[in-house]
DNA sequence: CCTGGACACGAGCGACCGCTCGCCTACACT
DNA sequence: AGTGTAGGCGAGCGGTCGCTCGTGTCCAGG
């Protein structure tokens, strides 16, 4: 991977003060959100120079978006590790077994969740869900093709559909301070929705 | 309804002032995005000096949230209306029409939805989308238990899970410059989304 | 001990922002 | 015409931001 980093770290001190600066970057957005996120002001919470910090990235922009790469990164591996996990269970059970483990990886970190959903500006915020949701998509793909012949023509469509639907109904739950519906009930409603699309049986009832 | 104005037009030549400057705050923001949206620009845009903007406008957000309550307001109207005038259908047959219209309705402006959906800071974003998916959902809430008593006491959370699902699917699909999925794709995915949630047959097939 | 260079420092530059306020014009009313 | 006033004007204020660059520090190699 290319780095966006103006200088490539090589001694340990140098690679431990990226790392402090990114930390405290993380730090500054979780407490006090975007507005306040001015390279002054994390480089002061890093304990650093500014001049310092801009010896090791290009701009402002360059160190939000290590942030939302390394978020999407683990977001990413989270999700496509769970559903990769259960690829040999047979419906409902893989659905629900897949519902589970989405939202688990949704919820383990609701912080930097919020951040990139909702704080990020425009155009960062995009790009770092795009690269989410077409890693996401991919495993989905490549999942029901192999395993679901039967859709196989329009498994890029309804990659598509699961994918943000899921998404949207876990991301949301997870960041609504009051949800409508418990833990529970999200798990049977996506379950139940995947296999509406699927036309597949989901719950007997 | 309060006013946000500062100052309240009495005159038409007032009105028309605070007219041409919310038309041009729109067309600055459809055309160069929420990073040049400074009120000396809009003021400029609408051929009218920064001073006469703060005579009508207590702050930059003011402007915004009117921006932001007028295309709620329009959205709105046109979802809610879309649903009521199809209340009578029978399912399936009221699914794709529902879906149908609220496509209708996410396609109407998509200049304004990039900026609502995309370029909005934040809380300005959140508020706006928060406020439309309320009213829709209190529409379907309404719609679900007078129409579908079967599904009454679990109708506030069918309600979430339809309003939002569509809701993401239409926009993204709308926002998309190359969606995976034709419209009647599109559509047949909503009404098997839909059927799914709701338990009852969606098409045959 | 001397020296050179990598690295960290932080005051501050230049630009732009949201917003104000004293001025001036235009018009209603006498 | 004279005059009071509502309201439009725009230079510019106070402040913050991203970012730089001259200076100082520290340490490895001779």
């Amino acid at each position: 991977m290319t780095s966006s980093l103006r200088r490539e770290p090589r001694q340990a001190r140098s690679r431990a003060m990226v790392e402090r600066i990114v930390d405290a970057a993380r730090a500054v957005l979780a407490a006090e959100g975007y507005d306040a996120f001015s390279t002054n002001r994390v480089a002061a919470a890093a304990g650093v120079s500014p001049g310092s910090l801009y010896q090791y990235f290009p701009d402002k922009t360059a160190l939000v978006d290590v942030l939302a790469r390394q978020w999407v990164d683990r977001m990413s591996d989270d999700v496509a590790g769970a559903l990769l996990a259960h690829v040999d269970a047979e419906a409902p059970d893989l659905l629900r077994s897949a519902a589970t483990a989405l939202l688990d990886a949704v919820e383990r970190d609701p912080l930097m969740l919020r951040i990139v959903w909702l704080e990020l500006p425009g155009a960062r915020n995009v790009a770092a869900r795009d690269a989410l949701e077409r890693r996401v998509r991919d495993v989905l793909t490549t999942y029901l093709r192999l395993r679901h012949p039967a859709t196989a023509e329009r498994a890029d469509r309804l990659a598509w559909v699961l994918v943000l639907t899921a998404q949207q109904l876990t991301v949301r739950f997870v960041l609504d301070p009051d949800p409508p519906l418990t833990r529970e009930q999200l798990v049977d409603e996506l379950v139940a929705v995947s296999a509406g699309v699927l036309g597949v049986p989901g719950v007997p009832d």
